[in-house]
DNA sequence: TAAAGTTTGTACTGTTTGGTACGGTATTGA
DNA sequence: TCAATACCGTACCAAACAGTACAAACTTTA
């Protein structure tokens, strides 16, 4: 096993931080640069297919945290409602409390979209469908299960949204406590 | 009153699209003159302050029309009942059942949040305000009324990312059922 | 230590960026 | 009808853009 000077690894968070600070059409090779301290001979050794391959590392890295820390726990079975607990815990940590963008949430919003379609739309479904799937083990019936699991994804993503705007992440705490709230009460 | 050629208020609608489609920093100025349809002579006549100046117009026109068909009904306080509804059909309508995306609510997102902060805070604060004036005399307690409000315009704004990722518009219309939902139901 | 392979900086490409300058054409009020 | 004003297109600028080429500097293997 060779050992490296640097590694793929190690420049992906703070690629994902210029993708999340300026989305991926604002964010430029300079911008990249200076963030990761890598030349472009580096940058365009470990990623070949330029900004678009830079931008999938990213993707996946995000992608693969929230199948460890979010989704799997989701639906392991054992406890749903500590796993549902854990969700929102790791939400609020890793959202940093409404003030870290979602960048799968940005990238969704731009032209982009379409770039990365198919990695959006994984990320989102799997999401909604673990915790479908942990609300329905919490007594939910399947389409109210369906319905609520949807409108907390949403509900998550757009407190982002709203604590960027009022600078004020008391909007992100409220929005998760009323979560937990509609995710635990029985249906009428 | 003079006859003019073109109006400043005839490009709006279409600066808005393309501010829409690639943000802020995305949105390059070729992009601008294809659709509007105008060379960068008349632009600028328009709009002396470049880019920005354009951003400003198309946020304030944005802000307009929230206030006209949404945020003073929301208020008037006649029928809150209605008001309330009435929100929830405008939203359908202009945000076309969550496939188009909220301008402000991708500005927020962006690096650009900085530069028009006032105008994308006013938005959110007047739309959270108006929103919860029309809960409370609904008979929300103003503590309830007001997380109640925070949370139905974050799940708009989410509900937009939502659909748009998935390409599944149901989301949207399950996410504002569930929200018509929770705002009329009485606290326990 | 020598050869092979990996990582990195620099200089360069052609293109596009936001913005300016300015001459020309409509439309206006007088 | 005749300035004055409002609109519009083209050509232009320096800076920044994404991406390439390539040799120098490292590590590793042998």
């Amino acid at each position: 096993m060779p050992k490296v000077i640097a590694e793929k690894a190690d420049v992906i968070p703070q690629l994902a931080e210029v993708f999340r600070k300026h989305g991926y059409e604002g964010a430029s090779l300079s911008q990249i640069t200076k963030a990761t301290g890598l030349g472009k001979g580096s940058l365009y050794h470990f990623f070949p297919g330029g900004k678009e391959d830079m931008a999938q590392a990213v993707l996946k890295h995000v992608d693969d945290w929230f199948q460890t820390h979010v989704f799997t726990p989701l639906t392991s079975g054992e406890n749903p409602r500590d796993a549902l607990d854990h969700m929102f815990t790791q939400c609020v940590t890793y959202f940093n409390s409404g003030q870290r963008v979602c960048l799968v949430g940005a990238f969704a919003l731009e032209e982009t979209r379409d770039r990365f379609a198919a990695e959006i739309q994984n990320y989102f479904s799997e999401w909604v469908r673990s915790l479908q799937a942990c609300l329905q083990l919490l007594g939910q019936s399947e389409p109210d299960a369906k319905t609520l699991a949807s409108h907390i994804v949403a509900s998550i993503q757009g407190a982002i949204i709203l604590t960027r705007s009022t600078d004020d992440s008391s909007h992100f705490h409220e929005v998760v406590k009323n979560c937990r709230a509609i995710a635990t009460q029985t249906p009428p």
